[in-house]
DNA sequence: CGTCTCACG
DNA sequence: ACGTACGTGAGACGA
């Protein structure tokens, strides 16, 4: 491991413990409030499950729902897909694809959702007893590309629903969930800011391939996937329609995972509603590669690098071990290729973080501010600021992040504040 | 303890 | 012919 990474996470202990220190204060009446709504709802859903199925069933198993649906209901399921167990596959894009099928249906769908729900109620209730806020255990050595992970409770999962006018009056459990977030509140005389960086890890990638056409793009503020339609489907930016830039945005995540053209058919399939096969997608992505070409070299130029040493390695000289480019199973081989091609990305993107987190620390320290570091959730960081200091931090977490590195390309974040991270985000 | 499901980036 | 992308944690089930 490079010795700057080294130093780097020698640096960002200290950072962490204030983050695990500082916690989280929490909204308890609105929380209550949340899970006493989800409670009612569960027990309405429940009774009129046991109803129509006509005897108790426990909707958490699998083995008991698919016979229900399968064999009691005799519904005919559309993708008979089954998993390691042999069991066809019960879940929420499953069921969605039965909605028509039969009234239960939409209730189950309804139930499970009102059950994960109710268990991130649980986890945020957990709050200290002496300090009145929720501690989480940011994990430095969590993941293999050099992410943290996150737990007890897990706050960097926490539901992320945005509402639509549309559907203010419809759709009542998506209101439910939207009120999570709100949950995250600040103490009084406080202010909750959120910064995110934008797109980091096709910036990071743009950094690696110097592919001309992404430079130009994030150098001259080119909307990236509007510029990868027109690339792919050959026609003028300013002609792209809206579901060409969609599928151009799928492409541009796919590109972080490695994608392969069967994983990007599917992903298309499930976006647009409509079929993409095997070989639609390989057009595409050779579409892409035409015309992206440093992208295309860049990512060979990965698998090779892992596959010589064995080891891929980020921007900054943080390593992962590849064994799977070994291995004599070629499944297992594609899949070392596609973290060969993933891990430099999402750990560029993590270091690239990760520094910025010691650099506004240290801001906040030598200015002898109030403000406290709270949260990180990947490519955010969130921060609990007293409202004499909202702008001067506004500023300061504007140049560290954005300043952090010097690339190619400008880095920039978006921030947004107010009274919990439903707003600030 | 492995598998499945689902929440996030 | 087949299923099908990267990184996580929580919680339930069932062997």
């Amino acid at each position: 491991m490079d010795i700057t990474i080294n130093q780097l996470e020698q640096d960002l202990i200290r950072v962490l413990v204030k983050i695990e220190l500082n916690g989280v204060k929490i909204d308890i009446k609105k929380l209550n409030d949340v899970e006493h709504q989800l409670l009612n709802r569960l027990q309405t859903t429940t009774e009129k499950i046991t109803k129509i199925a006509g005897a108790e069933i426990n909707l958490n198993s699998n083995e008991q729902l698919s016979t229900l649906l399968f064999e009691a209901l005799e519904l005919q399921p559309k993708v008979t897909s089954k998993g390691k167990s042999g069991l066809i596959s019960v879940d929420k894009s499953h069921l969605a694809k039965l909605k028509e099928d039969h009234e239960i249906i939409p209730l189950i769908l309804d139930y499970k959702k009102i059950n994960t729900l109710l268990s991130f109620c649980n986890q945020l209730k957990e709050v200290h007893p002496k300090t009145g806020r929720l501690h989480c255990s940011l994990n430095q050595i969590g993941t293999a590309t050099g992410r943290f992970s996150c737990s007890n409770p897990n706050l960097q999962n926490i539901p992320n629903v945005k509402l639509k006018d549309k559907d203010s009056e419809t759709d009542e459990l998506k209101i439910i969930a939207s009120k999570f977030r709100e949950v995250f509140i600040v103490e009084k005389g406080c202010v909750l800011i959120g910064a995110d960086y934008s797109q980091i890890e096709l910036r990071v990638m743009t950094e690696m391939s110097q592919d001309s056409f992404l430079l130009h793009a994030y150098n001259n503020g080119v909307d990236i996937h509007e510029l990868t339609a027109s690339k792919v489907f050959n026609c003028k930016i300013s002609e792209v329609a809206e579901e060409q830039r969609k599928i151009a945005k799928t492409i541009n995540f796919g590109l972080i995972y490695g994608m392969s053209a069967g994983g990007l058919a599917k992903s298309l399939t499930t976006i647009t509603n409509k079929h993409h096969s095997k070989e639609d997608a390989e057009k595409m992505m050779s579409g892409y590669f035409n015309e992206f070409n440093g992208v295309k070299s860049c990512l060979e130029g990965l698998i090779d690098y892992a596959d010589h040493y064995g080891y891929s390695k980020t921007l900054f000289g943080r390593t992962r071990p590849i064994p799977e480019l070994a291995s004599n199973d070629l499944e297992i081989r594609e899949r070392g290729k596609r973290l060969a091609k993933n891990s430099p990305v999402q750990g560029s993107a993590a270091d690239i973080i990760k520094m910025a987190m010691v650099n506004c620390d240290k801001a906040i320290a030598e200015k002898g501010l109030k403000s406290k570091m709270i949260l990180q959730i990947h490519d955010e960081l969130l921060f609990e600021v007293p409202e004499n200091e909202v702008e001067i931090m506004e500023n300061l977490i504007k140049h560290e992040m954005e300043n952090v590195v010097r690339l190619s390309i400008p880095l920039t974040i978006e921030l947004g504040k107010g009274a919990n991270w439903a707003v600030a985000h």
